[in-house]
DNA sequence: CCGCTCGTGATTGTGAACAGTATTGTCGAT
DNA sequence: ATCGACAATACTGTTCACAATCACGAGCGG
């Protein structure tokens, strides 16, 4: 029984997938119609959204698809890098055999990509083996937190896959961290983990600074 | 000039002090006068502070204030810890001169209000400390991430403070995150810090088991 | 030609009424 | 006395209309 999504869900689809870009204007009553619910389901969904960072509200003025800077990106993935270290450690040590198979599944399935150079494929892959790091983990609170994070950066996210030499890099430090939780070794999840997610900082920060030599 | 408060600001308040508490009933009519606003600003702010994880409202039956067990208060902390270090590391790299005199001065006057035992003087001081890392950080989504995880648990830290011998741990912890931060020395914040939560973790898991017992 | 004021349209904010749903209490049968 | 059907109640969820507010542009004066 997979209930229906809500508007609510049908709305924060449309914005991290990109139907609605940033900045776009949100009016009420143009999204009764889209997602085919009353105004004041809409109004409760955009509320709602606020709270999670993918929209802004000002009094009298509507509603707009909130701009990610890139300097907030790079904020976004610090904060989920702190978060998912702590994920990784706990992944480490409440791993089962089955959940370790699965781990190590994904990513020789992750190696196939690379080689088939299956960018979409892979970054699927990705999404997938984190989502088993928090599903294994067990760490509620953590895990909503970071699901958040990842739904606000998700408009930044998207192009690290296409960058050249890219995937080679990150497929090793998925190894590494998947290498440490069957292992059952928290401490050595936690900095692979934090590792990973500083190279993409790293990514972003290089663009930061094209991004500031173009304007 | 600083903003009126709003029904949302008004009702968490009297969440977070205790004033309705674990697993109240909250109806939206009472609510109304209760905050002095009309039933949508009411329904408005409880579908924040759901998101927020003070409230859990269920269909058709109302909304209640939300009851955090030990176990969850522990997650809570967890994350809090992993992201707490975050600051104190961005803080330790970037506090200015007057800054670190306000943090040595901000440590003096909790080691007197400790000789004085003065509770009410040191819980209000320790707020004080660690709001003024956050501020220092400059690190907007961990900070505001941080607020939310300091309100759902603080039905449970309020105790702390009353805990013989608690104060001086506590202090020896918040002066080695001090001389850390005034040092600019980041990955050694982040360790105090750490360290200081994990002290805070494991008088929550003490009573965790007594809990049991108690059952 | 520039700046200011004022109207107008669009959109949000709010209050009231109504419909839908869970809960509680009551009555009757066994 | 206990249980089940059923009515009464209390609340939430939704809709509607209207008031309040803001953006934009026309008209007017300098």
């Amino acid at each position: 029984m997979t209930r229906t999504p809500t508007a609510t869900d049908r709305l924060r689809h449309a914005i991290v997938t990109g139907r609605l870009g940033p900045g776009e204007r949100l009016v009420e009553l143009q999204l009764t119609e889209m997602l085919d619910a009353g105004r004041g389901a809409v109004r409760s969904a955009l509320v709602e959204l606020e709270k999670e960072g993918l929209v802004i509200r000002e009094a009298n003025r509507g509603a707009t698809v909130r701009r990610v800077s890139l300097a907030e990106a790079i904020q976004i993935t610090e904060a989920r890098s702190a978060l998912e270290s702590l994920v990784a450690a706990r992944a480490a040590t409440r791993a089962t055999p089955a959940d370790r198979r699965e781990l190590q599944d994904l990513v020789t399935e992750m190696g196939r990509t690379v080689e088939a150079a299956d960018h979409a494929r892979y970054s699927e892959l990705n999404s997938l083996l984190h989502a088993a790091l928090r599903r294994i983990s067990d760490h509620t609170v953590a895990n909503e937190l970071v699901a958040n994070l990842r739904d606000r950066a998700a408009g930044h996210e998207y192009r690290l896959a296409l960058m050249p030499g890219r995937p080679e890099h990150s497929l090793q430090q998925h190894r590494a961290i998947v290498a440490a939780v069957t292992a059952a070794d928290p401490e050595a999840a936690a900095t692979a983990m934090a590792e990973h997610l500083a190279s993409v900082i790293d990514v972003l920060r290089h663009w930061a600074q094209i991004e500031q030599k173009a304007v």
